[in-house]
DNA sequence: ATCCCGAGGG
DNA sequence: CCCTCTGGAT
């Protein structure tokens, strides 16, 4: 099997094929209800996300909405999301950062957004890169487990992660490699039993083959 | 039982 | 590195 730097060309060229346009599956319409909407999605579907969020933007429009809103009444829209008090607070907390120091708009660099409690780097790369267009690695759960299958790096640290990612992958496809692996990851290559027969990526894989047993 | 586009704290 | 926070989906 060649060097990761060897297949990521090629990696790259079939997620192209496999996943042409590929973006998030969150619903929003502002830089702000991205925000939100990523807070949220921490441990939880997107699919979940995007039932509580229509009530949710109806209710609070502004960062300054947020910010003053009724704790337990933000709760309560975001409930079913799971870790509903962190995610409440995270959210009303940010928005108040939002309010003080950044004017009420969600700010488009990554030393900004990570000033805001509860946006770590996963949720402040995919607010950059959904909203902003500005190219960044996301590493989640997907990422991470992929990278890692793929042989891209052995790390388990996200931010380690995020920065082989970032010396392997050219800086403009950031963005669009990151939903792919999150797509594949969602797909095909679970967490458990992942289906590498029906594998497209399967030739580029060091694991086929290998332990894939219990 | 185990996982889902995590973050913060120890 | 570990743990906790949480409900829903499979």
């Amino acid at each position: 099997m060649n060097s990761a730097k060897d297949r990521v060309p090629l990696l790259m060229a079939d997620l192209d094929r496999l996943y042409p346009q590929s973006q998030t599956e969150l619903d929003y319409r502002t830089p702000l209800q991205l925000m939100v909407a990523v807070m949220l999605s921490a441990q939880c579907t997107d699919k979940r996300v995007n039932l509580v969020t229509p009530a949710l933007f109806a209710r609070y429009r502004t960062a300054e909405d947020f910010a003053t809103a009724d704790r337990g009444e933000l709760e309560e829209f975001v409930k079913t999301t799971g870790f509903f008090r962190n995610k409440a607070k995270n959210i009303q907390n940010a928005c108040r950062v939002l309010v003080d120091k950044f004017g009420g708009e969600v700010p488009k660099t990554l030393d900004e957004l990570l000033e805001l409690p509860g946006l770590g780097r996963k949720s402040a790369n995919c607010v950059l890169g959904d909203a902003f267009d500005t190219p960044g690695i996301t590493v989640d759960t997907h990422v991470g487990r992929l990278s890692r299958r793929l042989g891209l790096t052995r790390k388990i640290d996200p931010v380690k992660v995020e920065f082989k990612l970032m010396a392997l992958i050219p800086q403009p496809s950031w963005t669009d490699f990151s939903h792919q692996l999150i797509l594949h990851g969602r797909r095909v290559c679970h967490a458990r039993g992942p289906k590498c027969e029906e594998c497209t990526l399967a030739h580029l894989c060091p694991k086929v083959g290998v332990a894939k047993k219990s």
